[in-house]
DNA sequence: GCCAACGTTGGC
DNA sequence: GCCAACGTTGGC
């Protein structure tokens, strides 16, 4: 099973937005690196949401209701993300960067990635945070 | 094939 | 508002 971050700015489709509409397509990835982990995605995988730009922290875990198929541009993909369940509180860019168990995490090293993997360590790490 | 110019993202 | 990172484009 793999784990995942993908970023949203709040404003434009946040965690809100995809907890009111129960799911929703998650198209629109024209980056080759991100729109290679969006193909690794397979069902049930859970997926960490992040808000960019004024929040800068994740919020909730949504799962991989669908694997990868076209997103309707020849070559890029999508898959379908439902919400799982809110973060106990929101877990903050500082405080991962704070955090020595995340300093190789894939968002950190480059931060304009909008979809990255998580390992199960930093996946724990991060959950940890949100309830202390 | 190289590289300068330019656009976008996202943190500060 | 600025800047770093980085991807893309286009001239050569």
């Amino acid at each position: 099973m793999g784990r995942w971050l993908v970023k949203t700015e709040r404003e434009s489709y946040g965690w809100d937005d995809l907890v009111r509409d129960g799911g929703t397509e998650w198209d629109g990835v024209r980056n080759h690196a991100a729109a290679k982990h969006l193909r690794a995605m397979a069902a049930g995988d859970p997926v960490l949401v992040y808000h960019s730009g004024a929040d800068k922290a994740a919020v909730g875990i949504a799962r991989v209701a669908r694997a990868a198929r076209p997103d309707g541009e020849e070559g890029w993909v999508s898959v379908r993300l439902e919400p799982a369940e809110p973060l106990a509180a929101p877990v903050t860019l500082a405080a991962m960067k704070a955090t020595p168990a995340l300093k190789d995490m894939a968002m950190l090293r480059q931060s304009r990635l909008s979809v990255s993997p998580v390992t199960a360590a930093e996946w724990d790490a991060i959950v940890a945070i949100a309830r202390r």
